[in-house]
DNA sequence: CTAGGGTTAG
């Protein structure tokens, strides 16, 4: 068929071609398979420029595909091109294809569009609320998402199984458990109860709204959970904090032969290490390898963190050594594990060797130092930290923040509190909580004060404990008992909260204060477990109230070490050594192993005793049988043992073959008791040694 | 045609 002139005019003066029907169609024919091949090539805009270049009504599936892809590379201007051709060329829309449309504006994000073709269509069907649901849901408007699905209900719309997946997922994200109860029973109502999907989802917001009770039901209530519903109840489980739980239902999903996913095996490790679960990691170890897992970046990072968490660096090392290719975050892992553990300068070593760092690798190696009390080493790792990266996060600036109360230098705290301001970090709690400790430890109890005030708006427990310790550290515990008070209105105290303050009432011997926190704690029904028992048995000790701290002290039914010292420390004040004897040797019968504070003890026992032999024997004992390198105070104590009573071979022969120079104090006793008792050569020889440390 | 989960290091 030719071009002539009436045709043109024609088209011109009635906007459509004089071709009869068939060719038409014919025409549409041939063009679409052009823009199939366009399309085929990658090539849409080309494919909606030949759409353009016919003004007649392309095959619906066309439109659909086109919507299709254009939604999927979220371009916009093709989306809106081939619903104007849509709409202006095909006489009645189809409504399943402007649905697609909706569906492709969601895609690329242009809420707008879809809610004005939403608004505009002559008709609408259960599609249509759908597709405008799940733009809204998947586009984080998921209150939006609500209110339509509510509209939805209203107008009498039978929502359909994947629409309640988008309302689910709303419900997540804005965490409302009361309206997921509601869409949980409209599920059910609709017969929708047995979908596997909707029953993850239901899962999934239950855990998120922290409903572990309900999550846990509703997971045993689908009857054949697929590879999601585990990952989400495994991780869910371990988001609450229950880890072993976690762990139990992972190996439930394994003896049922299902696979899991790599998420699911990584997110079970994590549950290993946060509960310690060391035998149970070893078992998802064997299971990773029989299903070849092991190779995967994220389960290999999550296994050598099980070992690092659980304490074995060796098989940690191992693992690491063995691992190739190593990405940063097993380098990061394996640091973290000898840095954390004390191990600072075989994690430093690893640390220099590392081919990349990022700010978690620095902080890892920081978090070590400080871990240690190396205020040193982690000033000068600050220093070389800020030359290397302009990185500084929250975790960075906690840290640093715990150097400065470490070196008791207000000045670098108050340096890092302006960088605090000055790049808004002072919302975050953790920093701010920081900010409080090191306030708090350097003395400055004014501005730990006033800092706590400015916190008023977002304050926790932490930060209620951050004060009060700062305040019992630094013998102010009447001050320490009011704020305890006002605490009350605001946070429920825990376990640190009553140690603290028991530890302050200790310190300055405030025996009715010590007495109301423990009444405190029995009437509101704490649990008094061996912490808060050993914070009371020192209380009470150091109180001069033997009795009392004997009585916790039987009624607690296993003892541990720090029990034991406690009371004989307590004994060691009261003046009551000659029992502290007997409590030693029943502490090892009990079969609780000794600690250096055990020595300490009993060796200030012998002090106030005159057992110099005994007080010898116990000091070798020490390391020979327990394997305790002795502390300075236990030189202490010997040279004050052997002085006192006048044993000066032992005295001469202790001192001189110390595995380190004498201090000042330790030469001076020297010195006083030698005068004490006519020893003059030895005095003279104090006397010298003092003279050289002047120097 | 459309639905669910989303990991590892400080």
């Amino acid at each position: 068929m030719g071009i002539n002139a009436a045709s043109v005019l024609n088209h011109l003066i009635n906007g459509e071609p004089t071709t009869s029907k068939a060719p038409r169609s014919q025409e549409a024919k041939a063009l679409t398979t052009t823009i199939l091949n366009h399309l085929r090539l990658g090539r849409l805009g080309k494919a909606v420029s030949v759409l353009f270049s016919a003004p007649v009504p392309f095959p619906f599936d066309l439109y659909a595909h086109l919507f299709r892809i254009s939604a999927s590379k979220k371009t916009i201007v093709e989306v809106r091109k081939v619903e104007s051709h849509l709409v202006s060329f095909a006489p009645t829309p189809p409504v399943f294809l402007l649905n697609r449309a909706i569906e492709a504006y969601g895609k690329c994000g242009c809420l707008a569009d879809a809610r004005e073709l939403f608004d505009e269509m002559p008709q609408r069907d259960g599609g249509s609320w759908n597709a405008m649901i799940t733009a809204y849901s998947q586009n984080g408007y998921s209150g939006k998402a609500l209110g339509v699905f509510s509209d939805m209900h209203k107008s009498g719309i039978f929502a359909a199984e994947v629409t309640f997946a988008s309302v689910l997922a709303s419900c997540a994200s804005t965490l409302s458990f009361w309206l997921s109860t509601q869409v949980h029973a409209l599920i059910l109502k609709y017969g929708f109860g047995g979908n596997v999907i909707l029953g993850s989802s239901l899962v999934d917001v239950y855990g998120k709204c922290r409903r572990m009770g309900d999550a846990r039901r509703m997971f045993d209530e689908i009857e054949s959970p697929n590879v999601v519903s585990w990952n989400v109840i495994v991780r869910r489980y371990l988001e609450v904090g229950n880890g072993k739980e976690a762990v139990f239902l992972f190996f439930k999903m394994i003896s049922l032969n299902a696979r899991p996913l790599t998420f699911t095996v990584s997110n079970a490790l994590v549950a290993c290490s946060s509960f310690g679960g060391f035998r149970e990691g070893i078992q998802s170890h064997g299971f990773t390898i029989k299903i070849n897992y092991e190779e995967d970046e994220v389960v290999s990072s999550s296994l050598i963190d099980v070992y690092v968490k659980c304490g074995d660096l060796v098989s940690a090392r191992t693992m690491f050594d063995l691992l190739s290719p190593k990405n940063l975050i097993h380098w990061t892992s394996i640091v973290s594990g000898y840095a954390m553990s004390g191990k600072t300068r075989k994690a430093r070593e690893l640390f220099d060797r590392m081919p990349e760092r990022n700010i978690v690798s620095w902080n890892a190696m920081l978090a070590g130092y400080a871990r240690s009390s190396q205020w040193d080493e982690a000033m000068e790792l600050i220093v070389l930290m800020c030359k290397d990266t302009r990185d500084i996060d929250h975790v960075t600036l906690s840290l640093i923040l715990n150097v400065s109360a470490g070196l008791s230098d207000v000045e670098l705290g108050k340096q890092v509190h302006g960088y605090i301001y000055r790049h808004r970090f002072y919302s975050d709690l953790s920093v701010a909580n920081a900010l409080l400790d090191m306030y708090g430890k350097c003395g400055n109890l004014r501005r730990a004060r006033a800092w706590f005030y400015e916190m008023s708006h977002f304050r926790d427990m932490v930060s209620w404990n951050a004060l009060l310790s700062s305040y019992a550290r630094h013998r102010m515990s009447e001050e320490a008992l009011v704020i305890f008070w006002e605490m009350l209105g605001e946070a429920t105290p825990s376990k640190f909260t009553f140690a603290t303050l028991l530890a302050g009432c200790a310190n300055i011997f405030a025996l009715e204060h010590g007495k109301q926190i423990h009444g405190f704690m029995i009437r509101n029904g704490y649990d008094l477990d061996i912490v808060i028992k050993g914070a009371l048995v020192d209380m009470y000790s150091k109180c001069r109230c033997l009795d009392y701290s004997l009585n916790v002290f039987i009624e607690t039914p296993v003892k541990d070490v720090v029990l034991w010292n406690s009371l004989m420390l307590g004994c060691y004040y009261n003046k009551r050594s000659e029992i502290l004897f007997q409590l030693f040797e029943a502490m090892k019968e009990d079969g609780v192993k000794p600690d250096g504070t055990t020595f300490q003890a009993v060796l200030l026992a012998c002090i106030s005793q005159g057992c110099v032999k005994l007080g010898r024997l116990l000091f070798n004992s020490m390391s020979d049988d327990y394997f305790i390198i002795p502390r300075l105070e236990h030189y202490e104590s010997m040279i004050k043992l052997y002085g006192l009573y006048g044993f000066f071979d032992e005295l001469e022969d202790f001192v001189k073959k110390m595995p380190f120079q004498p201090t000042a104090p330790m030469l001076t006793r020297v010195f006083d008791s030698s005068k004490e008792h006519g020893n003059t050569r030895l005095g003279e020889w104090a006397a010298r040694q003092l003279n050289l440390l002047k120097d």
